[in-house]
DNA sequence: AAACATAGGGACATAAATAGTCCCTACAAC
DNA sequence: GTTGTAGGGACTATTTATGTCCCTATGTTT
């Protein structure tokens, strides 16, 4: 039999919370019998009713007793928690690695799909769905939808559900054209906004244009209005590349890259290149989302998966508490090796 | 580690029924797709909102699609559907078997303790259990309760939970003082009622009394009022015996236990002893429970565990759709396999 | 011995999830 | 075209979970 646990996350994945919840309260009880109902909501940080819910549950099922002077494990209870300890690893695995990566990147959401994108394509797919499902869910009428290029924001794209909202914008999040049509901005907001039965609209300006060029182009009708809107966004999705890979696939001349990594960047994610502090150190010269517009927007979501991308993750600072990140499980893993190793 | 689904059942029984329900829709739409929503919530006897719920679910999590012909399952719901049923067999081992004993034996409820009686002395307890819990969740104020004596029924009085209810009345269901003290109808009700802060009245009559005697019995006001209680029971305890160890424990003549047996009794129940076709055969001369009030009680709950206990229970049959069975995995499984054979 | 702290249980209002129901539009088969 | 069945939307009713507060019992401290 294919590993039970995975089994049961795809069909039933509220087991997860549920075990985990009823395991929390039982080691607590256990580590501080005898224990009342209030010390232990306090201690556990739930409601007293949730906790009053749960003990009832776990005496109705022979797991504790109840006395006037506190709750206690019983024999059947202590072995449950010996029994679960190891349960409970495999499973908290993810639960617990996505709440330590939220705290250390200092997100709303981390969402860990479990496997490695460089190992299995499937994996790509996955983070593409439960992204997609994601933005789903927070989408609602008139909502403008600002996206990049990229293979991970392709499988977004690619895994979208049918949704039945009215007058979404799909726009581009910035001008630019990548090597390859299939995972350009304009072709994903293109093919989204089909999927969704939404507009769109397109920016025609290739990357790396001078001033000059760029200030004329901003004055263009037709692209001022598309800009603008990029600047109201509701949602922006994107993918975060590293900053050396990158900066050769947008065809940056040699002296330039030099340059850029010279400086420290280590990431790229909507044409801004980070350093390992986050600090922004390169600016790709095109027209589109504004770096200063990225805190107010309601919803953020970074696809980004793989090993490799780890530190790009982490360096991607952007001051918003809104984001979501939806990343692989080796991605994840590396985050938080890299974090141990930086912390000595 | 132990078997981590019965662990599960342990500690998140509700997950399996989830787990147990997608299953079985899943399945369902496998066999029908392409298949609609109404179709199936009348195949599956399910809630149309309910199939619809969970349709959602399946969908969200990739298992199916929907199309405007009707739902299929992609291939990793396939795939899932396959991985599971190892582990649904494994599970549904005892939901199973309690549906189709309640079909079987045409009651309201049955619950199947895994494990056998005679080679575990746990298990009994655990039937008491969950015979208690379930007698605890249908009292109200003002019930009556009446129970038999005997080994089970005495576990069910010795797990008893807490209840705050109040003025509960025990009564013995019938008359009679068996060999041990311990586990006599008079000493369970009131070992019940101080364990549950409720009144009790007892019968001091012995069992196997004259005709004459009875008469004379049934007119004194102290037994009277007793049997009119019992009369009135809203709740019966009892346990069910084997008619051939029930009538020498009983203390009958040779002669009588012979005549008995000659006439097919395989099965004691309150006294009353029924052939294997359900009919009674025999009568224990005492007082208290009349058979005919029987169909009227509101809540039934029969307590008997074991291989050797299967023909009795399903020999005891009691015309009451109310009554519930609490037994343990080796009686189920042979009365299932009783049922089997007899279907030849 | 009295006062106090903390225990579990009861009760009730309210929030949230779930289920029942009915209607609508789209599509396929006849 | 007509008809039957599909899924989706929307509203209501019902059940369940939660927040809150109060009560009494019990063990401990003063």
């Amino acid at each position: 039999m294919k590993n039970v646990l995975s089994l049961q996350q795809k069909i039933v994945p509220e087991i997860i919370e549920l075990l985990l919840k009823r395991y929390k309260i039982l080691k607590c009880i256990y580590y501080n019998q005898p224990v009342g109902r209030r010390a232990l909501s306090q201690e556990l940080d739930l409601g007293e009713r949730v906790v009053r819910t749960e003990v009832n549950f776990l005496k109705e099922q022979g797991l504790i007793e109840i006395y006037s002077t506190g709750m206690t494990v019983t024999k059947d209870g202590e072995y449950i928690l010996e029994s679960l300890e190891e349960m409970i690893h495999e499973i908290s695995g993810l639960a617990d690695v996505e709440n330590k990566l939220k705290k250390i990147l200092e997100v709303h959401k981390v969402i860990v799909v479990p496997g490695d994108i460089d190992e299995d394509i499937t994996v790509l797919k996955e983070m593409g769905r439960l992204a997609a499902n994601y933005i789903k869910s927070i989408m609602s009428n008139d909502t403008i939808i600002a996206l990049t290029g990229g293979s991970s924001v392709s499988q977004v794209v690619e895994n979208f559900p049918k949704v039945s909202k009215e007058n979404i914008l799909v726009v581009p999040a910035r001008g630019g054209i990548g090597r390859n049509v299939e995972t350009q901005a304009s072709t994903l907001a293109a093919k989204l906004a089909y999927k969704i039965g939404a507009n769109y609209k397109l920016l025609h300006v290739p990357d790396n244009l001078s001033r000059e060029a760029l200030g004329t182009m901003l004055n263009e009708p037709g692209i001022k209005d598309v800009v603008q809107n990029i600047s109201k966004a509701d949602i922006l999705i994107f993918g975060i590349g590293r900053a050396d890979e990158m900066s050769k696939r947008r065809g940056l001349e040699e002296a330039e890259i030099e340059e850029l990594l010279s400086k420290g960047a280590v990431a790229e994610a909507f044409g801004y290149y980070f350093d390992k502090g986050g600090e922004i150190v390169y600016k790709t010269p095109t027209i589109g989302l504004d770096f200063k517009d990225v805190p107010n927007i309601k919803h953020i979501v970074a696809v980004a998966g793989g090993k490799g991308k780890a530190e790009a993750i982490i360096a991607t600072k952007i001051n918003n508490p809104n984001m979501v990140i939806v990343t692989d499980e080796a991605a994840a893993k590396e985050i938080l090796n890299l974090q141990r190793v930086n912390k000595r």
